[in-house]
DNA sequence: CCGTATCCATTCCGATACTG
DNA sequence: CAGTATCGGAATGGATACGG
């Protein structure tokens, strides 16, 4: 009877990204991987999650194409997990969750891990979302067309 | 004994973050509230929730501080769900999750829903990530510290 | 129209034992 | 170390009935 309704058909692109990253772990494991976890006991004593719960979204992941399980690299028998060019593409999303976290979960003295570019060695600065004249783009500055063509 | 472990006290803001939207619902919530959505009725249709979900799921989201309850502006006795300056934030996050959707969820002649510039008429542009050099900013660029203090 | 309350099925998740 | 199998409790989600 209440079978969850799937959201990969939604002509929304938010609505299609959820059914795929929309959960508790799947983020936090591509955002491991962004910091060079690859293997499965890695992702485990990083994010403390059950082994089964592991396998079952590193499978789903790997299914979805975010992640790809190649053999691993030290000769041993078991895998790797690695981003496939889909899986680095939600590279903006974590960065944007992380800003949003950063500055709106934290209290002023609270310690919090940070993402810090190589070149300059400071955080990275605040994502800014440009609109066609190149100024910055704010909520009211859209609106969601409700069903457009293919691109 | 199979509580679910809160994320809240992490010291990741991704973490953080997930801990507030990282369910099926939130982020849609989100996205209809940028779209102008405001009434308990608009929200179930847009999402086909289930009432009581829908009902749990405000309540989170504005004791979390995303979404303020305010008094229905038509008079009538119920209320309206409106962004609060952090749920407003969010909207980076929801564009970037929506340009990852859409360039990797999508055949090539899927029809889907699109962002659009009000001031060009144009679907919003890629974010780009910018580098403290000004360069665009990809996940090689970068690395997690750890623990860094306050900032 | 706006919710709340209840019931039930499904899913999620943690703990643990087990295998190679 | 890298999974798989199983279990039980908790959370999620849908249908629906009910009350304001």
């Amino acid at each position: 009877m209440a079978a969850r309704k799937s959201l990969a058909d939604s002509s929304c692109p938010v609505a299609r990204a959820i059914d795929i990253v929309g959960d508790r772990w799947a983020l936090l494991i591509v955002r491991d991987a962004f910091d060079g976890v690859r293997r499965f006991g890695q992702f485990q004593e990083s994010l403390d999650i059950a082994r089964n719960i592991l396998t079952d979204r590193l499978r789903r992941l790997v299914e979805a194409g975010v992640l790809e399980a190649v053999a691993a690299s030290d000769g041993s028998a078991y895998q790797e997990y690695i981003l496939t060019p889909k899986g680095e593409a939600l590279f903006p999303v974590i960065v944007t969750l992380r800003q949003w976290g950063e500055g709106n979960l934290f209290g002023r003295g609270e310690k919090r891990s940070q993402l810090i570019d190589r070149a300059s060695g400071r955080p990275v600065p605040k994502v800014t979302l440009r609109g066609a004249d190149g100024g910055a783009l704010a909520p009211a500055d859209t609106f969601v067309k409700k069903v457009a063509a293919r691109v």
